[in-house]
DNA sequence: GAGTGGTCTAGACCACGAC
DNA sequence: TCGTGGTCTAGACCACTCC
């Protein structure tokens, strides 16, 4: 019959009718925000059709606004799989792939490993990965260019427990995020790691050097 | 008659026809990204319906290809006026309201203005900001708090012969952001301010107040 | 008033993944 | 196999802007 995979019961607290003063879909992108909020990390999220049926609109509906929080960072798909709650660390909203943004820009992107360190994770950082204490981290600080300028400087520690190979892979030509999807099955929403724009030139330009990001890494269970 | 507002002949260079073996939405959003990429900054696009018309497909599937190019930062939409293309600013990749982002969280944003001077714009920082030397501009570096929680340096500079009495707006309760959008129209996507992530602790705490990004702004004609 | 983006419908077929 | 997200259709009505 047509019973959805995940638990129907997770549909016990979502409203029932939609207000027609409003946008259907502003009402849907709350819903679908706090419903985010209130579920673990991971929890799949009722499919776009239940959603669709549950509040009486097109899937096209739900589906557009799935699209919104997605790209909010709070949930991310799995294609065949379900929606399901992504991690809702602010670093998230700086989550995404520095090449695929130049790329689309027409510019190419490339890097230069400055520090390429493999360490044991203690106290903070262990706790950051939800790794256990002594976990084989690699840290990792690339100066990000475009075009050949420099443009930003990413800090990134990837536990290589999860990751492991990942300290003999030449991130000075590759994509981490490409490496991470490929060799890993890593959902580019799952990846916390982030990127920050670094000063072309300016009054600042001394502090381009020391311009950085810290960020630690995490991903599915 | 039918007749779009916008210059047919930009039509000329487009591609007549899709390739059948690959998703038109792929082909489109690529079409579109060379298109913003040929043409300068702030010029109308073809309208939706024009580009659904000339490839032959729903309004729909341009949309949703549309609404990608501008999630890139490639181009802007201007309600009821047309999408135009943005600033090709790698920086624009960050440009987002870290206001809105963060209630999109639940979590409640806050700001404590670091610095707020006042100072004339000389060489580089008058280059980017597109303003002639001498300049009034403000200089404005901001802790930006989530729950309380510092979690990002936001170091913009604002010129005030664009937006005259910005100097005197209470920006440590305001969004920035909205405060442009409100008294002076500005488009989001017209902005190249930046935000960036700082790290809310771990090894590198000790450059915490020094992560930072340098920024310029820019704005409409 | 004509054109534009914003929203919304009620379907369809496909590829992929879990079972 | 069957549910899932991914893509796509061919329309519709609205609010807004530009002329």
């Amino acid at each position: 019959m047509a019973r959805p995979r995940n638990n129907p019961g997770d549909l016990a607290d979502l409203p029932t009718e939609l207000r027609p003063d409003r946008p259907k879909g502003d009402q849907i992108r709350e819903i679908l925000e706090n419903l985010t909020r209130s579920l673990a990390v991971g929890t799949v999220l009722p499919s776009e059709r239940v959603l669709a049926e549950r509040f009486g609109v097109a899937r096209m509906t739900v589906r557009q606004e799935v699209d919104r929080v997605v790209a909010e960072g709070l949930a991310a798909r799995r294609p065949g799989g379900g929606t399901f709650v992504a991690e809702p660390r602010p670093s998230r909203m700086l989550a995404s792939s520095f090449s695929q943004d130049m790329v689309a820009r027409g510019i190419t992107p490339g890097a230069k490993v400055l520090e390429h360190r493999v360490a044991a994770a203690e106290d903070a950082l262990a706790r950051e990965l939800e790794e256990p204490l002594g976990t084989p981290v690699l840290h990792l600080v690339r100066l990000r260019t475009a075009d050949g300028e420099p443009m930003a400087i990413e800090r990134t520690a990837l536990s290589l427990r999860r990751y492991p190979g990942l300290e003999d892979v030449d991130l000075a030509q590759n994509s981490l995020y490409g490496i991470l999807a490929e060799r890993w099955g890593v959902a580019l929403g799952m990846v916390s790691a982030s990127i920050v724009a670094a000063p072309p030139e300016g009054d600042d330009a001394e502090l381009l050097e020391i311009c950085l990001l810290y960020t630690a890494d995490a991903a599915d269970e």
